[in-house]
DNA sequence: TTTTTTTTGTGACAAAAATCACATGACAAA
DNA sequence: TTTGTCATGTGATTTTTGTCACAAAAAAAA
């Protein structure tokens, strides 16, 4: 995690026009003013935590560039939940924010980012300043509360080597990537599944030619 | 379901007072107004369904009475997710009715049910005009939120046993019911589990006088 | 009362996944 | 090159749950 350090006038003509590309509806000018006066770009490495179980929230983070990783995190252990990529906010950093509770997920850097971060109080200010704003929140409530579902379908009603195979193509997409740089381990995590599992479903799967299979790294052949 | 006919003066008050005491925190006098000029209160019979997967949500029903049950419903079949009990609303159906999108849930009354419906268009409006609405329409994802995580938390990390015993404590929770008159098969569903592990899970429980079991009801005894 | 339907109980067996116990392979550091 | 570490493969066994096939019990209907 690194701030960048920009002279004044250049910092905010950048949040400005990195915010214009990356959410194009939040297009009121006095918000875009108020977002390039408050925020803070921020950098963070693949792997870096944003933010971790049982810890308080600080600020909005809005995902500029690269995609952001999110986990339950509980005491039974961890389970990938989904991706926040450029263009969208994590909904639940606004509950956490907005009710000053410990985060009950936990937010890591899948590639390396590039965040806006907010600060707490503003979000709930610009609900009631700012139409753009409040349909923003709404939509990222809407966008998480369907994300959360749709995991609840994969691990309710699929079985693992369908979740396995879900997972896969997620990953690729988020990050751009037909390479997956990672381990049978750290799949089994995200999947709450036991490492054997996953490595005798991977070679199933490649036996289907759908991934080939390298010392950590698993490449997407197909695509569904 | 059956819409209540009152002549409109005592309609209005009524509505004024059940929301006063449901609803404390919806405490400007002129969202007020609003509520009791547009809301309409409806009857539900327990059992009826308020929301088919994949119709269209026309309102939004603030919970007065009774209990709620919202299930995720999709093609591979049906999972309860959690309840909406007197005091609440469900968010799922402001994401529906403000995005024209159809329902991704089902929702069916526990007991016998006393809702408010709204028009869709009002939760919209009444965000950027009642500061208390607002908050109470932001609650409402958070506590939504919430309990979506823990429905993943209980399907991901606990036995079916364990998931069970949960439910059961729910269930009884949710309708102030020490007894409750269900089938195994019905509790099966819910879970998305088979009627004959429930059975036999449920055999488990009873030996370990945690209830006690009869045709078509099962009597809670123990509290965790 | 019979008959039928609904609900529950149960045994045998199959499938999915976890667990345990190592073997082997790949790579990196000494 | 050797040694050590991390990642992967694999077999044997157990646990959990699903599936199938009925039997028995309870309630409802005829």
């Amino acid at each position: 995690m690194k701030a960048q350090n920009w002279p004044e006038k250049g910092r905010q003509d950048e949040i400005r026009e990195l915010v214009r590309r990356r959410f194009p509806k939040l297009n009121e000018p006095a918000l875009l003013d108020e977002i390039a006066a408050q925020g803070n770009l921020v950098d963070f490495k693949a792997g870096e935590t944003l933010s971790e179980y049982g810890s308080y929230v600080r600020y909005i983070p809005l995902v500029l560039e690269g995609t952001l990783k999110v986990m339950r995190s509980s005491d039974s252990g961890d389970l990938f939940l989904y991706y926040v990529e450029a263009g969208e906010a994590c909904a639940s950093s606004f509950t956490c924010c907005l009710s000053q509770k410990k985060s009950y997920i936990r937010a890591v850097a899948e590639d390396d980012l590039l965040v806006l971060t907010l600060p707490t109080r503003m979000v709930d200010e610009w609900m009631t300043r700012y139409r753009s704003w409040k349909d923003f929140v709404m939509q990222s409530y809407e966008d998480r509360l369907m994300e959360l579902v749709e995991a609840i379908d994969n691990i309710a009603f699929l079985r693992m080597d369908e979740r396995l195979w879900q997972y896969l193509l997620d990953r690729s997409h988020a990050t751009h990537e037909k390479v997956l740089q990672t381990t049978h381990q750290e799949i089994a995590d995200d999947l709450h599944a036991s490492r054997e599992a996953i490595s005798r479903l991977l070679k199933q799967l490649e036996k289907q030619s759908k991934i080939k299979l390298g010392r950590n790294k698993i490449e997407i052949i197909a695509n569904r």
